[in-house]
DNA sequence: CACGGAAATAATTTCGAAAACCTGTCCACC
DNA sequence: GGTGGACAGGTTTTCGAAATTATTTCCGTG
């Protein structure tokens, strides 16, 4: 995600308290709006109390846990609003974004993207043949492939403001259960976004991705368990 | 600036650090990419080790200082490489901000514009005039005029995403000293700004803007104190 | 019965020191 | 002369407990 993290030798306690405790949040293993009270998550987590409260920080200033000034963290609400704000605002980004990686990129990027894609591709297929669970991975392999349509915008700030947005709506993503939804549509639009993009027509590109976004949106919307 | 904090009773030792440091980054006082070591800071900011390291993982997440796993913490270095990436992107995200601004805006908004102006021209006025220098009541002024031209884009994710841009570009701006410039100048092309967003050309205003972003960028530039 | 305030309880925040880690130095050895 | 490995000093990271702050409970009063 954003932040700046040089993994460099052994990973410290923190870093891994901050990937749990993502990993949780945007899993919807922690309910929106709920207190993250430091004695459980010291237990949940088995790291001490400082680690787990410079974790905690890093996830206030990207959003992830609200901060109360003696009153500790607890998580981001969720509201039809703020997905509503959020699909918004990442509609506006990576069009930005795609549009100028499209000017821009080249063959390299190309080629990113194909291989980001063919990656993607292939882990669908395999739950389609061998009826297992979406996990870690795909999400990983999505997440991948969304980036690398972006990535050659040649602002790596810009970037890790998408990055941001991405993992915001996952979260929403799988505050419902859109499983179902993905399994039987999510790979052909994203080969249509490829192909647009392969071809270099912005427009065509960029609506789709947009109506991508979109559509995510409103099935979470409707799946009524927001506010 | 981004983040979320509820200032709610009495002020935490760590958010103090935080604004101290945040000021002391900003403004200069700290060298790009140099060494944060705690035992200095706690000498320098007269606050504990655990306060302040939760500062620090406040700042990391939000670009300003680095963070190297069992190597602790340095100011984010500063390249004209990277200024030039923030100035694009900022004028990417604030020409977007404010076109959907001019187009929603109310007529609240616009007051709030307008009132913005007047507090920071009525500020600038008083240098002229005493000779007395620049200090952080003209920046936070400043700020507040920049995000009130932007404050009806109705994403306040957005605004945040703007707010955090604001703020590293100002540090840029601190370490080449440009002060003469801005006490000649930079009133005048505020109020053009001004006069185009209450004309709701939003053309004209994105033009202004962009230009005056990349002025300031351009000097900063020729100040020949980046690497 | 409602209201307000003091005591008790629970949570967060901070401190001081121990543990783990990185960096450079010195010396034996090839 | 160069290499590598143990050692020493300094720094970061983590822990456990104390200090501070919020929250609940309980009781007397209007």
């Amino acid at each position: 995600m954003a932040g700046t993290a040089s993994s460099n030798g052994r990973e410290t306690l923190a870093s891994i308290a901050y990937q749990k405790l993502l990993d949780d949040i945007v899993g919807g293993q922690l309910q929106p709006g709920s207190k993250l009270r430091l004695h459980a998550l010291t237990e949940r987590y088995k790291v001490g109390n400082s680690p787990l409260r410079e974790a905690l920080n890093r996830l206030s200033a990207n959003g992830m846990v609200q901060r109360e000034e003696n009153r500790g963290f607890r998580v981001s609400p969720a509201s039809s609003e703020e997905l509503s704000e959020l699909i918004r605002t990442r509609c506006w980004l990576e069009e930005l974004a795609l549009r100028e990686s499209i000017r821009r990129g080249d063959v390299v990027w190309e080629e990113r993207v194909l291989l980001a894609f063919h990656r993607l591709s292939r882990k669908n297929r395999l739950f389609d043949e061998q009826f297992i669970q979406f996990d870690g991975t795909w999400e990983d392999l999505h997440r991948a492939f969304h980036l690398s349509l972006l990535s050659a915008c040649n602002s790596k700030i810009l970037l890790d403001f998408c990055s941001q947005l991405h993992e915001q709506t996952l979260r929403y993503r799988n505050l419902s259960s859109m499983k179902a939804y993905r399994e039987r549509h999510e790979l052909d639009e994203h080969r249509a976004i490829r192909d647009a993009v392969m071809d270099r027509d912005a427009d065509k590109a960029v609506e789709l991705l947009r109506a991508h976004y979109r559509v995510t949106g409103e099935i979470v919307l409707a799946s009524g368990k927001l506010t």
